[in-house]
DNA sequence: GCGCGATAATTGATGTGTCATCTATTCGTG
DNA sequence: CACGAATAGATGACACATCAATTATCGCGC
């Protein structure tokens, strides 16, 4: 990991930029995860699905939708919503249009859980990630975050396949 | 979300910034893992295990020194340490000097996973992540980490618990 | 209107991470 | 030395993510 060869070996630089990198982002994400499920009650992913579904039409979607929507895969956004209904954030019933299809319908109780658990998300954010950066890292963040998602798209879809 | 009010709520600008950053360094950590895994036939947790064993004396730690050298819970290295002693990859042994401890050490098949791995790791390193970003991007990846990293820590362990 | 590939969603298996709890041992202090 | 607190580590329960396989329905071409 020192030495250059074969052009797939990486300076002692390369590897810690590398690895301080990956291994803070995965440290945040552990801390807000916790942090907000200690406060709220309900996780970041509950989160995500309960805020889609309350902004949609109805107060429901189509599970396809909502996994597009919130860029999940379909198999995890159904155990997630298994695990959901267990709970009764949300409740489901089959498409009108399509009966292979299912929709995610939002409950009282998720409508509840959704707005008990914003502030203390916002909270979060604001404590473990806004508060740490400057306004210029805050952007360099974002400006990051955007080439990266760009690059990964790329190669996720490299013209065809 | 787009007003301001009570200190914790968020302008759009700040929310889109956090939810970019964080979804796209949980994309990348997806998309390695995968890619990783793909070649290697280990994890990456895996991966840092072997790593810290293969640079130990005796190529054997005690199980909290390896905790601790890679910055995980006991519990969870425990866990891991199981699979990965059922797939052979480590072996356990009561410690010498504290019959509650145990060392965890590498076996031959762990290292040869290991020699396979490296190549590939780093490929992937350089293909979704180095690659991705002009040097400047690459220094502030690091400059960004480890202020947020500073930051965590202080939140962790304020002084005193 | 039948048959078959495509599509929507669920399911099961496995690996992973966290928390709370448990067991065994060590150590400090009387 | 004995006892209780602290420590090392393992374990069980659960949430979560991914992958492969499965089920049910749709819709097109004949």
């Amino acid at each position: 990991m020192a030495e250059r060869k074969g052009g797939s070996a990486l300076s002692r630089e390369e590897y810690d930029s590398w690895r301080v990198f990956i291994e803070t982002t995965e440290e945040l994400r552990g801390a807000l995860a916790g942090r907000f499920q200690a406060d709220s009650g309900i996780s970041a992913g509950d989160y995500q699905v309960l805020l889609a579904l309350s902004e949609a039409e109805g107060r429901r979607m189509r599970s396809s939708e909502l996994a597009e929507g919130i860029g999940w895969e379909r198999s995890r956004l159904s155990h997630h919503l298994g695990r959901m209904e267990q709970r009764g954030l949300i409740r489901r019933e089959t498409a009108p249009t399509d009966s292979r299809g299912s929709e995610a319908v939002l409950t009282d109780d998720g409508r509840d859980a959704l707005r008990h658990a914003s502030v203390p998300h916002f909270h979060a954010i604001r404590e473990l990630f806004l508060d740490a950066l400057t306004p210029a890292q805050l952007a360099a963040a974002r400006d990051l975050a955007e080439t990266l998602r760009d690059h990964l798209a790329a190669k996720r879809k490299p013209r065809r396949g």
